[in-house]
DNA sequence: AGAATAGTGTCTCTCAGACAATATCAC
DNA sequence: GTGATATTGTCTGAGAGACACTATTCT
């Protein structure tokens, strides 16, 4: 071995890693009959056996930390192709039972019946719940996990263009104006509405017609104000 | 050992945790002569030995990672008593040459000359760079790291109090200007961005002027519509 | 016919941003 | 006196938000 490579491996010493887990925990939120819902797990092993919580998992040697996210959800639950953002991380000592866990905690907003949920490892039940109907209690600290996700998730509705990714490539002003109001928990102005997501560009006009019980609503699409994050002018409705 | 004591370790299985050290890096930002700069030290181990970075270290068996984040700060810079925010983490396989190492990364904002810095631990020197001529290579993912602590305090500094925090209690008008036209790196209208702080709340008159080389500026203080993280009226000055 | 939803326009008020001249203090 | 900074007000244009009625389709 040479000078330089012992001189690179000096700075190895294995006391000073000391043990604390690495694991990602995934919040799935979508869109459901008009209201906001999150996708829960029945966990089949301990520890919280038992107990509701969001899936989760422990980072692999060669994963990135969204690649592991990513993994964790679609082995237990089935959903796959969900695009994850990540949130913030959770390391209270004692929020695993087990040793020292440090949970690097993801959310997805995805349309309602684009992702296939099904029962996957560790899990004994996969299921949507309303967001403010959560069972109670939840594993570790998931319920501060996803009061978290939800706070991000109002927050980022009124300057970026989050709510499209609850709704399919094209859809109408009724459905966009719908994920608004269930997010926000209040009733919008229609006419103030149309009017100003149409001024931001965030969607436009896209061919097509969705007809339905009653009179047929043109469809839109995602505009080009509506790029990766953009729209800067901050969407506020009514009071 | 009772049936539920060995049912609540049956989910600890060490080979489901794989070898991942967590560790926190902070960015320290501060407004200097008009200026924004980070503070780095130049690191007297490897890896990266000689090369300049953040402060960081690993997590200790019972710290929260706050705590982490802000003993690590002082143990390597001095610096004390700094309120940190956590920014995001960092996991990229491959970031620190020795092992996967996991970074949860911290930003703080401080009014220059209310920290003490002095080199430390680990630590050759200790200085404050311009955010615009980082010394290069820096360690690690630092640059990462760093251009995402700026992307957050730009945003931040539009619906939040943020600039506050780089000023001491009791500051002048020119000095909130200062930080505004430092961090967002152009000019705004003195006229403009006056009347907007003052209506807004975020600030208020304190007693007494600041005598300087030229006419005395009144002093300001903190207002109502400064409170933790509020001020939801968008800032925009100018263009 | 009735129920449910789609679609549409105007007004007011507030705020963002452009813009310039005078007073004060230290040297 | 000079240089640097403090302080002050008005106008215009854009956008937020309040507000109500008609048309269509399905049952």
């Amino acid at each position: 071995m040479r000078q330089d490579e012992r001189d690179f491996l000096k700075g190895y010493d294995p006391s000073v890693f000391p043990p604390a887990a690495v694991a990602t925990d995934v919040a799935v939120f979508t869109l459901q009959e008009g209201k906001l819902k999150v996708l829960l797990l029945l966990r089949a092993e301990h520890p919280f056996q038992d107990a509701w919580g969001l899936p989760g998992g422990f980072l692999q040697p060669q994963e990135d930390l969204a690649q592991a996210a990513s993994r964790v959800l679609a082995e237990e639950t089935g959903a796959r192709g969900v695009y994850l953002e990540q949130l913030s991380t959770f390391g209270r000592a004692g929020r695993d039972p087990r040793m020292r866990v440090v949970s690097v905690a993801y959310t997805a907003f995805v349309p309602w019946n684009r992702v296939e949920v099904r029962t996957g490892r560790r899990t004994r039940e996969v299921e949507w719940f309303p967001a403010h109907a959560l069972p109670r209690p939840l594993a570790f600290d998931h319920a501060e996990i996803l009061s978290t996700a939800r706070a991000r998730l109002r927050a980022k509705l009124e300057y970026s263009p989050v709510a499209l990714e609850f709704l399919p490539a094209r859809f109408t002003l009724g459905q966009l104006q719908g994920v608004y109001e269930a997010v926000l928990g209040r009733a919008v102005d229609k006419r103030n509405f149309r009017q100003k997501v149409l001024k931001a560009r965030l969607v436009r006009r896209a061919p097509g017609v969705l007809k339905g019980r009653h009179p047929p609503a043109a469809f839109y699409e995602a505009g080009p104000g509506a790029r990766e994050g953009a729209i800067y002018p901050p969407f506020r409705w009514d009071r």
